[in-house]
DNA sequence: GAGCACTGC
């Protein structure tokens, strides 16, 4: 038998061939699936009936775009077919929970069936989302179909931009920020009825929210308070664990709309998805119509960019119509990611090669085939070390059914799955959420300050004990918590929760002053806070090195990047000026964003903006005194810090952690090599480095947190 | 001398 999967599973060494010259090889391949499934109902999040997209917010979603028939629209919903049962029940009941396929219209219409049945109310309906589009596009669609100005009756709140009023009565807002709202509020007096929307995400915010309003509603029972209703509203998943944690509180099933999505699995197992992802393309793109559009999912930038050279090279070759190749990622410029969006002309066929992102952030329309590779990148973290890790991992079934969603928005579809169903069986239902693997310090300082015990919170699932203890611990060694055991805030900690950032970057600009350098740490933190500023395409690798010269700065890469972003702020033409320059301008100015909203707190705090101009050292031993759990030392003797350049230098954090200096750091090259490091991350990949480190003086551990360096002296 | 998925405040 003449299958690819037999070719590519046993000849692992034609792999190279393949690489360079595999046309040959891929134009004999035949499609050999097995297992036909054909679910009716597929899992996909947004709806083609309601108009409602979530989008990253480059197609310009203005209300404008929604039809004139917009009510007949409305009573076509499945939901709004129901709707009068489902105000008796949700009359009836003060919990429940509301499983409902996509293109129900439950997230925008119940909210507006509750609305309408409390217009006299004074109270207000929340409804949360883990995404900040997905927040404003809903705000504006339920304001549209209740023709009224966006801000008013209905209004939407997410960081950097709140649109509402005294008057708005239907909120729509990220789970983030009702999280700070419950900060200031516990008991969250001023909302009659809270919807927590795609909880099947299980996103930390949600998972905590969970307990808070679990909480708010026992409490406001108890002190007389109007009481709280509270809808979770999932896609069809694990319904038990919800159910359990709300004392089996009644469930309610919602038909979706979709169109149906033919599943097909590969009929064997193949170690190399990327191999086996250019002949699935291949060979669908010789069989099927020009203006069928593929979607492949992959793990990340890298492997992305070599498929795509793939597919360029060997479409030269080969049958079929013109191909437009589109990669799609959280790190590509803008202005690039839109082509994904823009129109093809016909007879050409547009194959996107997307991360995660197009899974449930970010939707194409018009796919309609799938190639799922099976894969994901995930980042895992080490309680003891704090060491992170990227690893490539098998995704859940549900990550699977999402996937295969994205086919067929418009119109039936399929997709291709590079594994076998016994694969796919075999495989979690869900991944664990997210609030078992993530670091938990930001999170327990939110819920110590909500006057929440940490050992007592109610939550579905609860993150290993060691994880809550790391956090404690390091609340406490920064001064924000004045014990571990029964933790209550300290003055300093009351003010590192006004800022929405990690809790050591809040110590950072609360000890500023003392250093006289709070402006530069602001723009530091930000930049911090911000993703990756460096834009590194594969083939241009070079020319981004020689153009990063110019910022760098012999003390480390935190002074690089503090020059970048102070280069950034004076250049007048800014896009053009990061294009140049190899820089990412969405996150640059989204730093730029988040400096002036850490400034407004700092002001509100009123902290004095003093600058300490050149006297950088003053900066770094600010930095110091938020990060000093971030300290490595070069190991002394053979292999240490004398033996060459610092590229071979090993260094020991204070955690224990072995670790050398990250290549792409500026430190790297440095002779001799730093006897002290500040790093910001340690990230294990082939082997362990410190991303992001600056030198710093062994003594001034000793001047910014005596007590820590005491037993990290003793430990060593 | 490596190479980093995605959200959110």
């Amino acid at each position: 038998m003449d299958s690819k999967y037999a070719s590519v599973g046993k000849e692992k060494e034609n792999k190279k061939s393949f690489e360079n010259n595999s046309l040959h090889k891929v134009k004999k391949m035949k499609l050999c699936y097995e297992n036909n499934v054909n679910p009716t109902k597929e899992n996909q999040k947004e709806s083609n009936v309601n108009g409602v997209k979530q989008n990253n917010g480059l197609n310009n979603n203005s209300s404008n775009d929604i039809p004139e028939d917009i009510q007949a629209v409305r009573k076509t919903l499945p939901v709004y077919v129901v709707r009068g049962r489902l105000l008796e029940e949700i009359k009836k009941h003060n919990t429940m929970i509301i499983m409902g396929e996509t293109g129900s219209g439950k997230t925008t219409q119940i909210p507006q069936l509750i609305y309408e049945q409390q217009l006299e109310s004074k109270f207000v309906i929340a409804v949360t989302q883990p995404r900040r589009v997905a927040a404003i596009t809903l705000a504006l669609r339920v304001a549209a179909e209740m023709k009224t100005e966006i801000g008013s009756i209905v209004g939407y709140s997410v960081r950097f931009e709140d649109v509402t009023s005294p008057t708005t009565k239907v909120k729509y807002l990220t789970d983030g920020m009702l999280l700070r709202e419950a900060v200031a509020d516990p008991l969250l007096k001023r909302y009659s009825t809270i919807i927590l929307d795609e909880a099947h995400e299980r996103t930390v915010n949600t998972d905590i929210l969970f307990g808070i309003v679990k909480l708010a509603q026992k409490d406001r029972k108890e002190q007389k308070l109007n009481p709280l209703k509270v809808i979770i509203m999932s896609a069809t998943m694990d319904v038990d664990a919800f159910r359990n944690f709300y004392d089996n509180c009644p469930v309610i099933y919602l038909e979706g709309r979709t169109y149906p999505v033919t599943i097909y699995h590969s009929k064997m197992r193949h170690e190399d998805y990327q191999y086996a992802a250019v002949c699935t393309i291949f060979q669908l793109h010789a069989t099927t119509p020009a203006n069928h559009d593929f979607l492949v999912f992959l793990t990340g930038q890298e492997e992305i960019e070599t498929v795509l050279t793939n597919i360029k090279q060997i479409a030269k070759e080969s049958p079929g119509p013109p191909i437009k190749v589109c990669p799609l990622y959280a790190g590509l410029p803008a202005s690039k990611q839109l082509q994904v969006w823009k129109k093809t002309p016909p007879g050409m066929r547009k194959i996107v090669l997307a991360t995660n992102i197009a899974e449930a952030s970010v939707t194409i329309p018009e796919i309609k085939f799938v190639i799922d590779t099976g894969v994901v990148k995930e980042r895992t973290w080490c309680t003891s070390t704090g060491a992170e890790r990227l690893a490539v991992r098998a995704c859940s079934q549900a990550a699977g059914w999402q996937r295969a969603g994205r086919a067929g928005r418009t119109a039936a579809g399929a997709a291709y799955r590079l594994y076998t169903a016994r694969d796919f069986a075999a495989r979690l239902a869900h991944n664990a959420p997210e609030i078992v693997r993530c670091p938990l310090t930001s999170s327990m300082l939110m819920l110590i300050a909500t006057g929440m015990d940490p050992s007592t919170f109610p939550l579905i699932d609860s993150p290993p004990r060691d994880s809550i203890q790391a956090s404690l611990l390091l609340l406490k060694e920064l001064g924000a918590i004045d014990n571990e055991n029964d933790p209550k805030l300290t003055i300093l900690g009351k003010k590192m929760t006004a800022f929405p950032i990690d809790p050591k970057y809040s110590k950072v600009l609360l000890c500023a002053p003392e250093y006289n350098c709070l402006e530069e740490a602001l723009s530091l933190v930000a930049v911090m806070s911000s993703e990756n500023v460096f834009h590194t395409p594969l083939h241009k690798r070079e020319e981004a090195l020689k153009v990063k010269q110019k910022f760098i700065s012999p003390l480390g890469d935190h002074i690089t990047l503090l020059n970048v972003y102070k280069a950034f702020c004076k250049a007048p033409l800014k896009k053009q000026w990061c294009k140049e320059n190899y820089l990412n301008h969405k996150n640059l100015s989204y730093a730029y964003e988040v400096r002036s909203q850490l400034l407004s707190v700092c002001q509100r705090l009123n902290l004095p903006i003093t600058s300490c101009g050149n006297v950088l050292d003053q900066l770094l031993k600010c930095l110091l005194s938020g990060l000093f759990t971030n300290c490595a030392w070069a190991r002394s003797g053979a292999g240490g810090a004398g033996a060459g350049g610092a590229g071979g230098a090993r260094y020991v954090t204070s955690a224990g952690a072995a670790a050398a200096l990250h290549p792409a750091g500026v430190l790297h090259c440095a002779r001799p090599p730093p006897a002290a490091v500040l790093y910001t991350e340690l990230l294990h990949t082939k082997r362990s480095y410190l991303v992001t480190v600056s030198a710093v003086q062994p003594q001034w551990l000793q001047q910014v947190a005596p007590e820590f360096a005491r037993r990290c002296r003793s430990n060593r």
